[in-house]
DNA sequence: ACGGCGATGTCCGACAGGCAGCCTG
DNA sequence: GTCGGACATCGCCGT
């Protein structure tokens, strides 16, 4: 179907030739011919990677725009949001206002109402929005939920009851979920009351192999092949450790290959950026650095997010020709690249070594074969045995993608929703709760069963013991404290666990902060450090010799020594070691460290504003200097002059060794006396900030 | 003859990723 | 269950 034949308005087709778009995919011309632009119907999309699904969904935003109603985007990932809101924006040269919405943004500051047209956001924050802000989306037509597969996963529940509320609030929402393909698109189909578009069409024709052999000697035959072809691959692994160290091996092969010599200056140039996004540069930045002028890189968590992005965009210019990741990349921003080669298979999970799913594969074989570049994608598996081969061809190639299944039926994830349901006055009845949770995905797929309302009963239940609802007659009411985690987006088991810690300690004389950083980690949000065998002695020894500095004895439950290795970690940080010294020390890479950091910081914050509803002062005061501690990772002596925007911990440090001890002290120091310490344009840059 | 270094062998132990808050008058 | 990596051993080479 040519663009011009598609019925939406001619500014937007026109924007679309302009790039070089004259032909609609076969699922889009589907989409448009299934009516759902005129009969508001909704609509599940399910193909492949890389079938042209935004532009899809671009069609019906577009359509609702032109109806007055605005559109939400929704995506699992931040990166995936930016991504989409750049893309996005080029819509703003037809007059409509695109928003982004994500967590780590402060934008939402202060902010009564947000005006836009196209709302990009992620499931979470959209959901925080919905609970604080409903408001917001008063003008909403269309729904886009993309990557709805990841029902599937722990981020799953969001997704159903972001649907389900959005449903209830606005009646007349259209919703288009965009699925990859998936065994059971039909179920979600029928949940939505939607009609159901499926279809395997890929603009590039994949082929999928499974090869057999030692697999590092494939590894260099097929990178070897195709970087002298001049193409580019993506090398899926299951672990970290292996992505470094095929990234390195590889990297000593292609060394060899003659490179142009401006290609050569490009790739050092990116090696001193990757270099310089920490300071001083821990080891892993120096070994990726030696990987990425031998035009290899790996990416995985570890990295922090500068490095990857930059990762990202030296394979999109073709300067990295080989990218070893781990499943990272596989959700993520968009990346193809012509080869792409799964050298594992199977993944570590509880103990033992199991099969990815299908789905999975489909995703990561998907970003093989560029559109526009190349003609064929390949698609590579590495298999040890020609049995393995057999099996892999059968299960994978062959094979169809799993159906997906609610995961939101377990206690804390419902008493999470729950407890958001009545303290944003959505629902306030056992009946009309239990209504509500039989129109998400979980219940129309367990809806009948007898567990369903048990589940949600004593969900209710124990949110009532803990004081965060309480009943009038039949009504369930949330308490002050309620509403408040409720918006902070916080578990409440979370909570509970804060509360009666701290209710505990806010009469000592002391808050160590070793001791609130462990609490902090009490919580269902944040991800604990594994602790090996070898750490296992020294941590106990440790614990015996700070026990003061704990708020409580150690053998509280199974999981304390995971979470004193992990407040061990934060308090180093806020201790002023370096990433280097935290890496060594405890093996936490800095990637790893920051998004933990990040967390710690919001569960700071929350606890404070929890002790500020319970009125214990104390807390409120210790957790606020400890967040700001966290953020910066600095002392309590340095909080002053961190505050100061372009002094972190390391400028801070070195201000406050040369005597300046607070910001009054650099009011009155010339530029020139701080060029030293700060460099000239950061003086600068200071004391204009400081007038 | 010795030392240094790289290639090869052996055993041990660790294993993906990542969203959520800031509220004023 | 597998793989990478640490460590040990062996063997080649140069001095």
């Amino acid at each position: 179907m040519l663009i011009d034949e598609a019925p939406i308005a001619e500014g937007f087709i026109d924007l679309l030739k302009s790039e070089g778009i004259t032909e609609l995919y076969p699922p889009q011309k589907e989409l448009i011919e299934s009516g759902i632009l005129d009969d508001g119907k909704n609509l599940v999309l399910s193909t492949p990677t890389a079938s042209g699904k935004t532009l899809a969904a671009e069609i019906v935003m577009i359509k609702s725009l032109e109806r007055g109603k605005n559109a939400v985007y929704v995506v699992p990932l931040r990166a995936l949001a930016y991504e989409k809101f750049l893309e996005f924006r080029r819509y703003e040269k037809l007059g409509h206002k695109i928003r982004l919405e994500i967590g780590d943004m402060d934008s939402s500051k202060y902010k009564r109402m947000l005006d836009f047209d196209i709302l990009v956001t992620t499931a979470e924050k959209c959901d925080s929005i919905l609970r604080s802000r409903p408001e917001w989306f008063r003008e909403i037509g269309i729904l886009v939920m993309d990557e709805i597969h990841l029902i599937n996963t722990d981020r799953g529940p969001v997704y159903e009851i972001l649907i389900s509320k959005f449903q209830r609030l606005f009646p007349e929402i259209q919703i288009l979920a965009l699925s990859a393909t998936i065994g059971n698109p039909d179920e979600l189909a029928d949940w939505l009351n939607a009609k159901l578009i499926r279809s395997e069409w890929r603009p590039v024709k994949l082929t999928e192999k499974v090869k057999v052999g030692d697999k590092f000697e494939e590894l260099k035959r097929i990178t070897n092949k195709e970087v002298a072809d001049g193409g580019q691959i993506l090398i899926f692994v299951s672990s970290k450790r292996g992505a470094e160290s095929v990234a390195e091996k590889l990297g000593e092969e292609l060394r060899l290959i003659r490179k142009r010599a401006n290609e050569l200056n490009e790739l050092r140039n990116i090696q001193k950026e990757i270099l310089s996004a920490l300071n001083p540069p821990t080891r892993q930045c120096k070994r990726l650095a030696s990987c990425v002028v031998n035009g290899t890189a790996f990416h995985h968590s570890g990295l922090v997010n500068k490095q990857r992005t930059l990762i990202e965009n030296s394979f999109k210019k073709g300067l990295i020709k080989v990218i070893i990741a781990t499943p990272t990349l596989a959700a993520g921003v968009n990346l193809p690249s012509r080869t792409v080669v799964i050298r594992d298979i199977k993944r570590y999970e509880h103990g033992r070594m199991t099969y990815i799913p299908v789905l999975e594969y489909k995703q990561q074989v998907g970003r093989a074969g560029r559109p526009r570049y190349d003609k064929i994608g390949n698609a590579i598996t590495l298999a040890k045995t020609d049995n393995e081969r057999d099996f892999l061809m059968e299960r994978y190639i062959l094979g169809e993608p799993e159906p997906i299944y609610s995961r939101l039926g377990v206690i804390p994830v419902l008493r999470f929703h729950i407890l958001a349901s009545i303290a944003s006055n959505f629902a306030n009845t056992e009946e009309s709760l239990l209504k509500f949770f039989r129109s998400t995905f979980f219940g129309y797929q367990y809806g009948s069963e007898e567990r369903f309302q048990d589940l949600i009963l004593d969900s209710i239940d124990e949110l009532k013991n803990w004081n965060f609802i309480w009943f009038r007659d039949k009504f369930l009411l949330p308490t002050k404290i309620g509403v408040r985690i409720s918006e902070l987006y916080i578990d409440p088991q979370t909570a509970h666990n804060y509360i009666s810690l701290l209710k505990k300690v806010e009469s000592m004389k002391w808050f160590p902060s070793l001791g609130l950083l462990e609490m902090l980690c009490d919580s269902l949000e944040m991800p604990l450090l594994w602790v090996n065998r070898w750490e296992e002695q020294k941590l106990l020894a440790e614990i015996e010799s700070v026990e003061d500095e704990l708020l409580r004895l150690p053998e509280e439950d199974s999981n304390f020594l995971e979470r004193f290795k992990t407040a061990r970690v934060f308090y180093d940080w806020i201790d002023e070691y370096s990433e280097e010294d935290i890496l060594r020390k405890h093996r936490v890479t800095p990637g790893l460290l920051n998004q933990k950091l990040q967390i710690a910081e919001w569960l700071a914050y929350s606890a404070s504003e929890i002790s500020k509803i319970l009125g214990l002062n104390r807390s409120v005061k210790e957790l606020k200097k400890l967040e700001m501690r966290i953020r910066h990772g600095v002392k309590e002596e340095l909080i002053p002059l961190v505050m100061i925007k372009g002094i972190g911990r390391v400028r801070a440090r070195r201000l406050w060794n040369a005597g300046f001890k607070k910001p009054g002290d650099l009011k009155n120091a010339s530029v020139r006396r701080l060029t030293p310490l700060l460099g000239e344009r950061t003086a600068e840059k200071i004391k204009m900030e400081l007038e």
